[in-house]
DNA sequence: TGTAATTTGTTCGTATGTATT
DNA sequence: CAATACATACGAACAAATTAC
């Protein structure tokens, strides 16, 4: 059953028990099948599965209590849904106790063509640029630069800052709902800059994200590159 | 405008380039912009765009003509539309010039508690296992795993063998459209067997995606794992 | 309330692989 | 190369806590 060498067994089991349980696999019931299934399932002795899951309870992701089973305790993995109406501290508001907004620096400047091209704008055009961060129980989830048409929403960087959203900064502005018109997705290595701002360690991964919001006339309203630190986020599409 | 320490400005630009151009976003012309608007709008010299075109050049993702223009060659990335209708094989079917689907291996086997429950199977169900990866221009694209309910899908093996599509395969079986339910995305380092099968490097990126697709009827017909490697794909989820 | 079934916790033993000395 | 120590993995049995009926 050694798929990988030079990986435990118990290290590998503890591995894909932690991404199902970031994938919601035991939401229903919040708890693990029994030690004996588990070892059923992966095919181990049960006592692997119980320095797997002793890892894992190392970690605080799960408690064992003698005669009722396995609880998950916390997801390792935050999820984030992307969809039409993805909203970001909806989505993964059950998630984590405490949920917050950072605004880092705001500007104006004239767009560069990437950015104009994609909120169809034209050259010569003002642009407003935000930079801020998430911090979901103390940790940082993701780091934003976020580009809005300086015409229709100067002064978004002070409503975001007061309000820690962009929904509701963005409603301040009279737009009650938008959607996302697209999401690209990519991973790169962490930069120097990644490393310091989402805490990580050199070689670590980056999922990166190109966004583009729109109201529900169509016109683009916010273009936004986000970088997640691949350990601790996951993506899910929903159709 | 040296942003990032130890990499050149002119490696920051070329790769800023190189995704603009996996992003589609030169698709309408197929033509970048002139090197003294490139110049302008990343606020350096003209002969630092001309260095981050050559590296381009050098790998075969531009070309340069003198009086016309640069023109895009080919893409360096290939873009995974991802909806709910999300077809592999159309989807990069204008990306790629040769595209095709390699069956690995296939077996028939009890499911493990993960993929019953993606599946909606009951324990003791049985479940047909097929091992596929995909080379576009003959450069390995992804590598699959991905599992079917046996009860109707016995032989499908030999149907994705033979068409090298998984639609034309599901088509056989009555199968004439299917969506996708769910799609999660996360990203991990190679692991030795992604380093051996998607042709990497050790220490190299994989995107993982775990997705689930069904029937019209709404009943899952395939749950699959798939690997990408991230220095030769993105996602693209569109609303 | 009592009893059986379930599930984690613990302790033996045996064998193998890995790293160090 | 050999000896040693340590981690890993499997198997069997039993104890203790909890739950279900």
């Amino acid at each position: 059953m050694q798929k990988q060498k030079g990986v435990s067994l118990w290290r590998q089991i503890s591995d894909r028990i932690r991404a199902n349980i970031a994938a919601g696999l035991y939401d229903a019931s919040g708890m693990l099948p029994a030690e004996t299934m588990l070892a059923q399932e992966f095919g181990v002795n049960r006592h692997t599965v119980r320095a797997a899951l002793a890892a894992l309870a190392q970690e605080g992701i799960v408690r064992a209590s003698q005669g009722r089973g396995t609880m998950i305790e916390r997801r390792d993995k935050f999820d984030f849904p992307i969809g039409k109406r993805t909203r970001f501290t909806e989505g993964i508001g059950d998630q984590a106790r405490d949920l917050k907004g950072v605004l880092l620096s705001a500007q104006l400047e004239p767009g560069s063509s990437e950015v104009r091209h994609r909120l169809g704008l034209e050259p010569g055009d003002i642009v407003v640029k935000l930079d801020g961060m998430r911090l979901a129980d103390g940790r940082a989830v993701s780091r934003s630069t976020m580009w809005f048409p300086c015409d229709r929403f100067t002064g978004i960087d002070v409503a975001f800052s007061e309000t820690g959203s962009i929904t509701k900064a963005l409603a301040r502005f009279g737009i009650d709902d938008y959607l996302r018109e697209y999401t690209e997705i990519s991973a790169v290595h962490a930069e120097p800059e990644d490393v310091a701002s989402l805490e990580l360690t050199p070689g670590a991964i980056v999922l990166v994200t190109h966004a583009l919001n729109t109201d529900t006339a169509g016109r683009p309203i916010q273009y936004a590159i986000t970088r997640f630190p691949a350990d601790r986020v996951q993506f899910t599409i929903r159709s």
